[in-house]
This record gives C-alpha cells, sequence and structure tokens, in this order.
DNA sequence: ACCAATATACCGGAAAACCAGTAGAAAAAA
DNA sequence: TTTTTTCTACTGGTTTTCCGGTATATTGGT
C-alpha cells in the first residue's frame, strides 16, 4: 500500500529556489509540496489555521530571522519537522537553530535525493543533516569548552569605544566614570578574551563576533 | 514575426537554484535554457566549442570564483553577456564583477519578471541590475574616493601580525629587522587607514576586509 | 638608466597602554 | 536576605605606542 504523501510547507523568499525545490520534489511521490510562503509573518498566520508534516525553512527571511521562526513554529504546531535551509555553513547560525529544535539542516546545494531523504527521516522524527553540517557539528563539539567568554553589558560598551579608537580618557569622559575604572574593563576584557593589546583584543572580539 | 529565442547557460552549483531557473524561464517563450553547469570548469570547456547568448552565472562556484570566471568566458566569446547571480549583495563582489564585464547582476530573490527583464537587456546589449544591486552602485558611486588605500606587502604582513597582538619587538624579531622600521610600517597603516591608534587600525582593516 | 615606490633606519619626547595588586559600592541572583 | 557579580576606583610602576621629523638603501617599472 501507497503511503500518503509527506505534506510540505517551503518559507523562501527567492523565487528560484522554490520553484526548484517544487520541481525536485514533484518527480517523487512520497511527498506533496502543499504551498509557500515568501515571508514568515505569512507562515505562522498559514499554521494557526492549517497544518502540514514538514517544512523548509530558509533562515534568511526579510521580515522574521529563520532562527526564532523555529520556536514560533514549534509553539504553534508542535509535531511539525522544520529542516533548515541556507546557502552557506554558518556554525553559529545552525547551532542556534539545533538548539531552537530544528530535525534537519541542508545547504543549498542539496540534490534531489538529500532533499528528499531529509524530509522522510524528519517525517519519521528523526534528524538528517546534510554530510557538510555534520562536519559543522563535528567541529562545534571538538571545540566544547572553547565557549566564548561572556562580556557584561559595560565591558562590550567599553569593547566597542576602543574598537572606535578611542583612548581611556575618551571613554571615561564619554560614560562619566574614572579612567582608572576604563582601564580596569579594558584590562577585564583583555584577560576574558585572553590576549594581551587592543588590537588583538579588538581582533577576537570581531571574530566572535562580539562586536 | 516570432524572434528566436535568447540562448541561455547556466551555471550554479545549487540544484534547487538550477530547475528553479529552468522552470521561472520555462514559461517565457523569448528564452530557452539551453543547458547547465555546476562548476566554471565544465563551462569554460564547453564554451570552447559551443556557444549561448546570455550565461546566468552564480558567483559562488565550488572550483573557480565567479569574479574569476567573467575575464575567461570573455576571452573565449566576447560578445556573451553575461549576468551575475548571488545571494547576498556584496558591494566588493558586485564592483569587481562590473569592472571585470558582467552586463547584469541580480540577487537571487528576483522574480521570474526581473529575470526575464535582465536577460533580454542584456541580450540587446544594455544593462540591467536589480534593484537592491543598484542601490549598491549608487552608495559605491557615493563613496568614491573613499578607495581603500593600497598596502605594500610588508605593510599587510605587519598588519597581521599587529592583530596577533605582536608587540613592535616580537615583530621586529620576527622579520630580522629593526623596531624602529616596525614602527614605521605601522604608522604608515595608520595614516593610510586614518587612525589613530592600534586597536581601530585593526577594526577598520577588517572592515575593508585587509585581513 | 632613471624615477617612483618601497623598505629600511634613526632621534627625542609625550601620551597612552599595560601590569599587579587591592577594594568598596551597587546591582542582580540565589 | 545573603551571596555573587558587576561596576566602580585607587597606587605605583613598567612597557609600549604614538608623534614630529629625517634619511638612505633597495626595488620595480619604463
Amino acid at each position: 500500500m501507497q503511503h500518503k504523501p509527506i505534506q510540505i510547507l517551503i518559507v523562501d523568499d527567492h523565487p528560484m529556489v522554490i520553484e526548484g525545490l517544487k520541481t525536485l520534489l514533484g518527480d517523487d511521490d512520497r511527498v506533496a509540496v502543499k504551498c509557500h510562503f515568501m515571508n514568515g509573518t505569512d507562515t505562522l498566520s498559514f499554521l494557526e489555521k492549517d497544518t502540514v508534516d514538514v517544512i523548509l525553512l530558509d533562515v534568511n527571511l526579510p521580515d522574521i530571522n529563520g532562527v526564532e521562526m523555529v520556536p514560533k513554529i514549534l509553539n504553534i504546531r508542535a509535531n511539525i519537522g522544520i529542516i533548515g535551509l541556507s546557502t552557506y555553513s554558518e556554525p553559529s547560525i545552525i547551532n542556534q537553530m539545533i538548539k531552537n529544535g530544528v530535525k534537519g539542516y541542508l545547504l543549498k546545494n542539496a540534490t534531489a535525493d538529500e532533499l528528499v531523504n531529509a524530509i522522510s527521516h524528519v517525517h519519521q522524527g528523526n534528524f538528517y543533516f546534510g554530510s557538510e553540517v555534520q562536519k559543522i557539528l563535528v567541529d562545534s563539539v571538538a571545540q566544547e569548552g572553547n565557549e566564548l567568554p561572556k562580556l557584561t553589558r559595560r565591558e562590550k560598551h567599553v569593547l566597542t569605544l576602543i574598537a572606535d579608537g578611542k583612548t581611556t580618557n575618551n571613554i571615561a569622559e564619554e560614560l562619566f566614570i574614572s579612567p582608572l575604572t576604563v582601564e580596569t574593563h579594558r584590562r577585564n576584557l583583555m584577560q576574558k578574551l585572553e590576549v594581551s593589546n587592543a588590537a588583538s583584543l579588538i581582533k577576537v572580539a570581531v571574530e566572535k563576533k562580539l562586536i
């Protein structure tokens, strides 16, 4: 007996990707693209009334961030499987998506096979990640413990002012605090980020996306 | 009388984009997708033997950079119109693509209409840029004169060492030159990038992608 | 062979950053 | 309310950077 096809919802703001997905999935009768939306808001209001089995969710939507979309979707329909889609593989985004509850993640260079595989796995409640994505996951496990240190609000503020080329005295004036305090902040920053001067402080801050 | 359809070649490593483009262009009989390739090498060897009217060229190819592809293509077939395609709008890439000779540039959120418009404009020897891309062009004209200063090889090297947190003395030892020379380089760097300390030197260097 | 750009090197002085501690308020978390 | 974190501030000293110049090999291109 033939199963009922898996109902798919596509969320992506690129017409050519939507059409591509429809074409790639159209050949396979195990899946059926129910509809598509080009932004987050429409998607959520659709899900209030109707539902699907699996959502293919682009992370770069014009209105709502894909990362934020995931909990919103699961809040409405907890048993929908969500597969993240993006062009580039940014570790931080993929990690966040997974934390928020996606069941799969593919890059847009995925083939039709991978796509259908991912969908059926996710629909059965399993996980599925593309090979490049898996590599990233392994890397992030390997780097466990190398978490970025938490900076306080004040420290972040001081950090940005340092990046702007302000001197300790400038910053002190701007924040109405003692230069000595500013220096303490700077030293704490350097200690937390494990560097020994302002130049590399800025470099690692940029690398760790703290600026 | 009906014109002969414009022959299109698609170069993109994303199956779903290729299919999407084919679908979007398939409805319109003014254009005909002749074939597609998923990397630069295959594209170039095809063009040695055969030709098309317009190429839709993704900038992120697995083997050859899209920016480098443009002159290679035009070297083989000077009268092919090339339309750049990318997901995000990075000014530097778009500018380089235009310098290298693309006749059009679209983001991947382009609609079928825009796509066909671009193709027919370019085929007639005109330019066509998507609205977001035009915005970038305007911005880059507005910033004319703010071109990034050219750093010498040595300066770039010193710059990276500064970013690594090395002191003037460290760098001097590493390069077997006098600390005074290193300082001169640092000062020249700061002058060229118009900053007054090493911290913001690193920041603008990162911004301008010199690191 | 020549000119411009690059890489090299120096002096002296002022300013800022960096280091090793300590420590009291204020705010947030428990 | 107690405890912890954050923000604040200080002493005193060392190192490094930053600024104003100047100046000579070396190299690259024409």
